[in-house]
DNA sequence: TGTACATCAGTGAACGCGCGTTCACTGATGTAC
DNA sequence: TGTACATCAGTGAACGCGCGTTCACTGATGTAC
């Protein structure tokens, strides 16, 4: 049959990333081979190399890409709530501690399925992290900025800042435990979130 | 020269399960074999059967003793302030957000290092990850309650249970985070450790 | 306590398997005239 | 626009490699008398 148009080798090639975005934040980097990765993508493994040099090429990729498709879902729920920063801020508290997130990794946010990875993996993958993580601490620093200033408070950047960081850092843990007991004790599981959901928005 | 006394095996066994622990929490459970942990335990590999019926046997026992090895890591931090309860949780968050932790997840906190790992694993292995996150809970919430106590404040125990998870959430994904980017960014890991220990003292 | 024998922990070669990667091949696509 | 040919994306067999695991072997340990 082959070969195959430019624009098919182009879509084939985005749902070459997708199913590795997929794939890797479900299964992990190690666990999610090239075979199953291109049968996801309906081919067969031998076409990858078209498309990519090698396996950790194309982590990189996917990296990059699924950080910005979360920053979208973040922003896509500030433009939702344009009157107000803290319903806009908690909608992002809700939707990132849901059960929903919790059980669907392959679609939830890069940072928590990837961090672990991430940490063990070279300077490459890590300056990929590192920009998908400062998009987000600017992002909520933002929120909380336009939040003091709509509810007439003083609130000092560098602290806006602070608490945009320990506010991801909070939702990513929260994830992550929630995902490492979510089998063996889904009411403990369910516990974490809302006990992390009640504390952020207590601030 | 084998055969090898019965206290022998018995050594031997803990320091393949010492090796472990070092390995998977630095490496992850599938990027750390079992060639080089035999090695690292001082043996060859074909020895490994001897003590464990499979890998994943051994990654439960690690699991477990892991958890129990950094739950007395923090007791001892509370045994070495027994007369201020917040003198000892701000001594914990402070030894948990070091950089020190951050660059020696060998040596660290098993759920920051293996929660990934967990999340993807089975039943068994959550089940062992659960008995460690309970043990951390209920160290935590005991603690903020004696601190309420000890100055006069009044903690509904369930809020004193939220909280502790919400605080042990944060440091864990502090954790996550700071690693995932020291690579590529030293001095925003280093705010990253440093933001989150900040915001859990404002407490 | 000493002797004879069974046990079994560690060794290192070997196994099957799945991984990432390569490659000869095919035939539709892209291009040159 | 039509024809002839070069290109190259996808196929599937094959490669080397390292993994977890097995096994025959060794010889010091443990045990029975």
């Amino acid at each position: 049959m082959p070969r195959v148009s430019r624009q098919q080798k182009e879509s084939n090639r985005e749902r070459i990333v997708a199913a590795a975005s997929h794939g890797f934040k479900a299964r992990g980097f190690d666990a999610f081979g090239i075979d199953e990765l291109m049968k996801a993508a309906g081919m067969t493994h031998g076409g990858f190399y078209n498309h990519f040099e090698s396996k950790e090429d194309l982590a990189l990729e996917v990296l990059n890409q699924a950080f910005t498709a979360s920053l979208d879902t973040v922003e896509a729920v500030v433009g939702a709530h344009p009157r107000s920063s803290r319903v806009a801020l908690n909608a992002i508290i809700d939707s990132y501690l849901s059960t929903y997130h919790r059980d669907h990794p392959e679609d939830g946010c890069a940072s928590a399925a990837l961090a672990a990875d991430a940490g063990r993996d070279g300077i490459r993958a890590q300056e990929a992290y590192l920009r998908g993580l400062q998009g987000y601490i600017v992002a909520f620093t933002d929120l909380l900025r336009d939040n003091a200033t709509q509810t007439n408070v003083k609130l000092d950047p560098r602290r806006a800042r602070e608490q945009a960081i320990a506010m991801f850092s909070q939702l990513v843990g929260a994830q992550l435990i929630a995902r490492a007991v979510v089998r063996a004790d889904p009411d403990l599981s369910d516990e974490v979130l809302t006990a992390n959901g009640k504390a952020l928005k207590r601030r």
